[in-house]
DNA sequence: CATGAATGAGATTTCATTCAT
DNA sequence: CATGAATGAAATCTCATTCAT
């Protein structure tokens, strides 16, 4: 399996640093080889082209809020305390690591729509578990059993995204995990029963 | 003034339609041009370059929004009732415009991080006006007196942004316009004191 | 029409001279710019793409062969001098233009089988014209009736073709124009009646 | 000897299969040492470079059509039937193998002009006993002693050349060993005395 | 004012060959 | 003898911008 061997991994955190330090357009495939200390030619014998490289950082970045946030749900106790703690996360990952907010809030969005598609799809399993802590509020009565998850959803998920975006582009000027209750606070006001 | 000659909002309509048929790379100057019924050359008595193309489109259109909504401040009763009619001007007049709302939800987001700073600026201005309603319903009592207006705006306007996007991406297949108030709902509870 | 524009022809004399130069592989783009004294993109004003530019070339030079055999069927009095006379043509277009000989017979060979395939069907209308001649003479009692006119054919433009190369080969050390009659009384010989 | 290895011939085999199968510009070294069931570094453990493979194929196909000839030439009774045996020989080895014939008259010619010279060193020693058949005809008069031997030897073989790629060109649609005989017929009839 | 032909910089990807194991 | 992971040079084509008419 490719994306076991030691190169593989070092070319996607090669990616995410040399996209971060040149922006999406200016960091080309030979700066991410020299990033990741290798030649040109060796990225393709791990990746199809650039674009597998830019899906796969998305891929195994996102995953890591995928795994954290099946945790969050395994081993949470209420609703509450299980969106709590995914927007935790979410904001903490990303503050400890600028180069990846970066990437994910500026840069990556500069790609291509069939792209972004794509990264979308990656989202998605995301987005189902947060639907999942949502629906299971509103079925144990901790939140609005009427509203629109959807909606909820786009909510809750529209706000991290918005907040942490802002951040970024603020150069990170202010603690981003501090704000995280505020943020968390606001939300549940909006969906709590 | 250069943006008073009718060629100046022929251009502009020009540049909405190509990128949004033809996607933000692929929207090419002389496409554009073309589009308009003009030579190539013509642009550029009227812009500077390629990028003041797409800020004027952004500073024309989020004119409309700024207008609307200061009338809105203007004639809105309670604070409660602007932020409503915000969130419902917004998701019209996109949902009227869907070359608009591709643009400005898709496409234009594939700009250069630079260009994107520069569209943020002018957005500014809109997320004043949404502060001062804010602000205006934590004096008066409407709206929860001790959060966070920052952490707010970015809530109300996270969640506009992200609902019309995912509105885009699912290539209009439901009515915008009747989420409206779903949407305003949720975000009023949030904030409402 | 494009090919009427001046820098058209120029660009495919530009060709000719720099792949008869440089060889095939080694005649880039840029190479037939620079010979041509124009910019690399104007090139891309003009033709498609790199393979448009040798199919034109093709296409624009066997022009000249097919337009001289039309006029040697018209005003030959037999299809004896009409073949010979064909021959001579041949051998005296490419004697007089040792560059687009070596372009043809050696260079131009090597280009992928698609690209050559198209050079092919640009080749069946001259071999087409020999046909007429070839038929010609079999119903007039010149040529042997009971030929197959296809096997005819292949030696009529196989020897040709052989006789030419092997000149280019041996870097035109002998004068190929005094070969054509010899040429001719062999070929002649063969199918004569 | 490097050439009396098994692993010699098995990658001699293996590129006219790779080169057949998927064209000369599609047949890397990989694909060769693929199909030949070894791995890339090997192959220059019997080869100095891809050149001399490509070299290596035709001299040992070549080989087979020379021995054949000198076999023909030691037994045949006439000039004639030599030519005769010659041409049938080349048609039946090539029909019998697609191939190689695929390979021998559209693949190979794509090669750069340095590696065709190489290449037609090889033939020369195949058109140098097809030399001593033309004379030792015109001697003991059975061909025209008057023609120029080298023309005569062009027309054959440009004829023999022509005749199969036209054959591979149109994807073997037709029987090539029947057309021997015609072939044979015309040329005789060309040289005859 | 308007035109549109011409410019030219710049990046992804392939693949023959090597060499440490 | 054999392997196969790693190398790195090299070329086509696009498109924003200019400027002579």
């Amino acid at each position: 399996m490719k994306r076991d061997k030691p190169k593989y991994k070092q070319i996607i955190d090669a990616a995410v640093i040399a996209i971060a330090e040149n922006g999406y357009h200016q960091a080309q495939v030979s700066k991410i080889a020299k990033q990741a200390g290798i030649a040109d030619g060796t990225i393709y014998l791990y990746f199809k082209n650039k674009e597998d490289i830019l899906i796969s950082v998305f891929e195994e970045k996102m995953g890591v809020f995928i795994e954290n946030l099946q945790e969050i749900i395994k081993n949470g106790e209420s609703s509450t305390e299980k969106l709590s703690r995914m927007i935790e996360n979410h904001f903490t990952v990303l503050a400890n690591d600028r180069h990846l907010a970066t990437v994910t809030q500026l840069e990556l969005r500069q790609s291509s729509k069939e792209l972004r598609l794509k990264i979308n799809s990656v989202l998605k399993e995301y987005l189902k578990l947060l639907d999942e802590i949502l629906i299971e509020g509103m079925v144990n009565g901790e939140f609005n059993p009427n509203m629109d998850v959807r909606i909820a959803r786009q909510m809750v998920f529209g706000t991290i995204d918005e907040t942490i975006t802002t951040w970024v582009m603020n150069e990170y000027r202010y603690d981003l995990i501090t704000t995280a209750p505020k943020v968390t606070q606001l939300l549940l006001n909006g969906i709590k029963n």
